[in-house]
DNA sequence: GTCTATAATGGGATAGAC
DNA sequence: GTCTATCCCATTATAGAC
């Protein structure tokens, strides 16, 4: 593999275990097996990678929900779909959101990378609105109230829910805590 | 004010606003003016700091959530006081519950720290079951379904609603974001 | 593209004078 | 209890050979 793509993909697992400030440029020549100096002929600096990191998630998660999003499923089930991502991400226990793990020592990023970070939070809030409205009207998720409160609290339940997941260290504390949410959802038809 | 207060009283702000790993001793001085050094005779190290800090934290959480339990009011209002108690906590949007902000940089933590951190968050939902157990029996609270479930969904969504609130640094979004479950509580009697 | 070598900085921590 | 002075280590980052 490209040695770009495996410094990323080994900066991802780090930062998402240990945040910003928990990784080094040490940590990832030691598991790609390159010297520290190297990683900066591939990113400049700490915040040129972090800002790459970011945004090659950013991605990736919105094709995931652009994925979702084009299925010709009810709102029930792209919600369910939704907190599949955020299950799956958590590994079983043991990373966060790259997003969540970034939020937590927030000052130490550069301006570039909050703003993608805030681009993520508002693009996650404006997708689950337009899901929640597509929701309210096939009725597939009980008791769709504001839907601006509905997304925020969707995506703070996420969130949380993999911090004490990740506390724990226990998947299962992931479904306990998103147990109620998933019960709104009206079952997947069998097709 | 003593010495040993005003550095805890500093680490605390810090360590809320920027984690574990985004504050130091050369910070503290310089807020508390005394010369780095001087911080070991009242904390020989950083963990044995953090450790106070979380007992402090965690024992002044304990409190208020001991009062709110003590309290002649139904569950409703006792949820709507501990939601108070995170909203408080934000600072306006500035600043986490110090548990969320410790939660991220977890690999920093010592094994102390940490145990302090998984008993806080035990208790925490152990407290959040016995108030959804009464709320069910007292009827005011809509909807309760299974208490295990609802306390860790309440916990998560404590957390996550911080989260979303810090990152835009605005408090209303922690309304936003909590707006349903607040819907769910009883209105406030007017004695 | 990767290496060795080396800044330059900042972190936590210690010794010993006052 | 606080200070100065110092240590050791890890960090990000750079220069220049190969």
């Amino acid at each position: 593999m490209d040695t770009r793509t495996a410094l990323l993909d080994s900066a991802e697992r780090a930062a998402r275990q240990r945040g910003y400030d928990g990784f080094s440029y040490a940590n990832l020549a030691r598991d790609v097996g390159i010297r520290k100096a190297s990683i900066h002929h591939h990113f400049p600096t700490k915040a040129d990678l972090a800002l790459e990191l970011v945004e090659r998630y950013a991605a990736t998660f919105a094709d995931a929900l652009a994925d979702i999003a084009e299925r010709p499923s009810n709102g029930a089930e792209k919600l369910r779909a939704y907190l599949g991502l955020y299950r799956d991400a958590l590994a079983g226990g043991t990373q966060l959101c790259l997003c969540v793990a970034f939020s937590a020592g927030r000052e130490s990023l550069s301006p570039p990378v909050l703003a993608v970070l805030n681009r993520f939070h508002a693009d996650s809030i404006a997708w689950l609105e337009h899901v929640f409205a597509s929701a309210k009207v096939d009725r597939s998720v009980s008791g769709v109230g504001d839907i601006g409160a509905e997304a925020r609290a969707t995506l703070a339940l996420m969130e949380g829910a993999q911090l004490i997941a990740r506390g724990a260290a226990d998947l299962d504390q992931f479904n306990r805590a998103t147990a109620a949410f998933a019960a709104r959802l009206s079952p997947a038809s069998r097709h």
